[in-house]
DNA sequence: TGCGATTTAATCGTACGCGATATATATGAC
DNA sequence: GTCATATATATCGCGTACGATTAAATCGCA
């Protein structure tokens, strides 16, 4: 694959093409977690940015977008409809101003007990062995970063 | 995995979800392929639906939502544009007037040669061996009929 | 100190993506 | 043949997503 060929039989056919695999995968698995949020009132995007807010609170906008890999546009009114149902609160930075700091409140803070199932009815649909979970882990980890260093090598 | 337990550590840290990775992923992929496709006045979905039409040309808007897991709703809208900008007919099926058949242009098809080095750009910037490729692409289908099952399953 | 360059969010326009619904066509029971 | 049902596509409203631009705050450095 590093040489830029890939083997006869897996050119051009969509189900051989791995950004099909990860284009419909990615969707397969928003379908398992839909109904599991709705309940919580939260969309898949909204849930991400929950997890990494319950990981560390008051992160600012810009360290979601680091970690979630979206841009001020995206994450600006997402974050906003967060903040209008109640699940947190954005305040500039004291020290810095353009900074905006997120905040969960209580009801933020709630939720994560009450989402504490998903992750389980999720890794049982993906039915995966332990294993297989860990190696797919690993190994979509390993294409990220070879992608992300392709990405950002023009721009130097 | 399987009992729907996830090994300590795993629980809840982006990093370490799976719905994350392929999130992450998916969007670097993306940003791969964009400004490939840019060049072609293709986005990321409007290429999958060329690879798929020229796999097989004129078929239904439903056999390329089936290929592609999308609904009319999102179908229609991207088909027409490409419509507008030349690459593809839309015309009612003689023997079945309720359906819709996707055929591409002269300028659709000649679109598939000026496209034949985006796949080994985007192998390449994957940077995984062969076996590793493989081995994804296989556990990405895997997990995808673990998904689909578990997604029909309480329509029964 | 002052002022241009950089950083950080927000805004805008376009394009997905989906659930719910609407509309037109086809099919089947009788 | 008629009407209920099913199927195929289209439409609508909402919520992402992103590139380009804007505006405000901060920083760097002469």
């Amino acid at each position: 694959m590093t040489d830029g060929k890939l083997p006869d039989g897996f050119r051009l056919r969509p189900e051989s093409m791995l950004c099909f695999d990860l284009y419909a995968t990615h969707h397969a698995v928003g379908q398992i977690y839909q109904p599991l949020l709705s309940e919580l009132g939260l969309t898949y995007p909204q849930y991400l940015v929950m997890v990494v807010l319950w990981e560390q609170d008051g992160q600012t906008v810009g360290e979601l977008g680091a970690r979630l890999d979206l841009a001020s546009s995206t994450l600006t009114p997402l974050i906003k409809r967060l903040e209008s149902q109640g699940m947190l609160e954005r305040k500039r930075d004291d020290k810095d101003e353009r900074k905006v700091r997120v905040k969960l409140t209580a009801a933020g803070q709630a939720l994560e007990d009450r989402s504490g199932h998903v992750p389980g009815c999720v890794a049982q649909a993906f039915g995966l062995s332990l294993e297989d979970f860990v190696k797919l882990h690993e190994m979509l980890g390993k294409l990220r970063t070879s992608l992300k260093a392709k990405t950002g090598a023009e721009e130097a």
